[in-house]
DNA sequence: ACGTAGAACGTAGGCTTCAT
DNA sequence: ATGAAGCCTACGTTCTACGT
């Protein structure tokens, strides 16, 4: 038995703790309790993370951005791959593919995500969605299992009983993610539709700044906020998940990149480079031309009449995304006929 | 003070697991 | 093998913090 108290951490409950500590002190504790505590020794930092998590996040909430950014601590906890199935590890997951859309020079979205949850005022400049929002986004899409009503994730989901789960490597889902994004934005930029004119100059005035990108990182366009985040992920991985199911050849890569270790940016570029050869390559820049002639404008938009607005306002709260997913499978079925194939299946699915 | 965006809440339905 | 229970996901509604 040890002859006096261990150092120790206190890894929720501090303020209740120093509650009874000062109450102790100056002699106004009015009374005994008993105050109960759970106790663990040798908890590694992972283990003291998960615990914070889920403690925080089930029962009564903190800000959710905040606690996706532990996920880093939990990445390298080993026990985490074998409960493969929990929520927790295809959020994890998630937290990872959002940090490198992040932190990845590359990135559309380098530097504008607002991984803290901050509010609009002090978040980060052109950082529309949270940390939290992109997790949530990425895990019902592209991680979700399949199973149950939960859609067919590309990076999670068997292709078919046969092929199983795609290969890809973490740094190439990174590539994939922001290859996809980036081909919206070049489509924005070199080949601006008519929604993104009235954007820019909504008095059809000759602007001093005809500069299009305000339509993808502006706080007016849907592209930069929560709910067109969702849907671009949620119907860009039904599409490409129904092309791997067609075309399984177009996902199938030689890769320089060794498996498993933490991801180096250095390995997101490669697969970036490699990626950029390919022939998927061209069908995510028809994907993303396509969708990026969608009207994204935001209910808030200056120019919009009465029934754009009515339109847009209805894409709001959950019943808002398959809204929104239903008109942009309409949208896609629009475009290259392999893209309509596949949109027209989604579609006939979702009505 | 008011309207909005998006997060939180509560629930239905379907899948998986467990018990027999 | 079968039914029951439990769990998970998506959905529609409600709530609330924030910006104007």
């Amino acid at each position: 038995m040890p002859t006096e108290l261990e150092p120790f951490e206190v890894i929720d409950g501090q303020h209740r703790l120093w509650a009874f500590d000062e109450a102790l002190k100056d002699g106004t504790l009015p009374g005994d309790f008993e105050l109960p505590v759970v106790a663990f020794t040798g908890l590694d930092v992972g283990w003291q993370a998960y615990l914070f998590w889920s403690i925080n996040v089930s029962p009564k909430r903190i800000n959710p951005s905040h606690a996706f950014d532990l996920f880093p601590l939990l990445r390298s906890a080993e026990w985490l791959e074998t409960l493969s199935d929990l929520r927790i590890y295809r959020q994890a997951r998630a937290q990872e593919l959002t940090e490198i859309l992040y932190t990845q020079p590359e990135s559309p979205f380098h530097n504008r995500i607002n991984m803290l949850g901050e509010s609009s005022r002090t978040a980060p400049p052109g950082a529309g969605v949270t940390q939290a929002g992109w997790v949530q986004a990425i895990t019902t899409s592209f991680l979700a299992t399949g199973s149950g009503r939960s859609a067919n994730g590309l990076f999670a989901a068997d292709i078919s009983a046969a092929r199983g789960p795609l290969p890809w490597s973490r740094p190439q889902q990174a590539a994939f993610l922001i290859e996809l994004w980036n081909s919206i934005k070049s489509a924005i930029l070199d080949r601006p539709a008519e929604w993104v004119e009235q954007l820019i100059r909504p008095q059809g005035q000759d602007s001093l700044d005809p500069n299009p990108i305000p339509a993808f990182t502006g706080g007016r366009t849907m592209l930069n906020q929560e709910q067109g985040v969702r849907g671009v992920l949620a119907v860009a991985n039904e599409v490409f998940f129904g092309l791997a199911q067609i075309e399984p050849d177009l996902f199938e890569f030689d890769t320089r990149i060794q498996a498993g270790g933490a991801t180096a940016p250095e390995d997101v570029s490669v697969a970036l480079s490699e990626l950029a050869g390919s022939e998927l390559h061209a069908r995510i820049a028809q994907f993303g031309s396509t969708i990026a002639s969608f009207d994204w404008r935001s209910a808030d938009a200056p120019g919009l009449d009465e029934g754009q607005r009515l339109l847009k306002r209805a894409f709001r709260g959950s019943s808002g995304y398959v809204a929104l997913r239903e008109q942009l499978y309409r949208h896609l079925a629009e475009g290259p006929n392999w893209l309509a194939e596949i949109s027209g299946h989604a579609l006939s699915r979702l009505a």
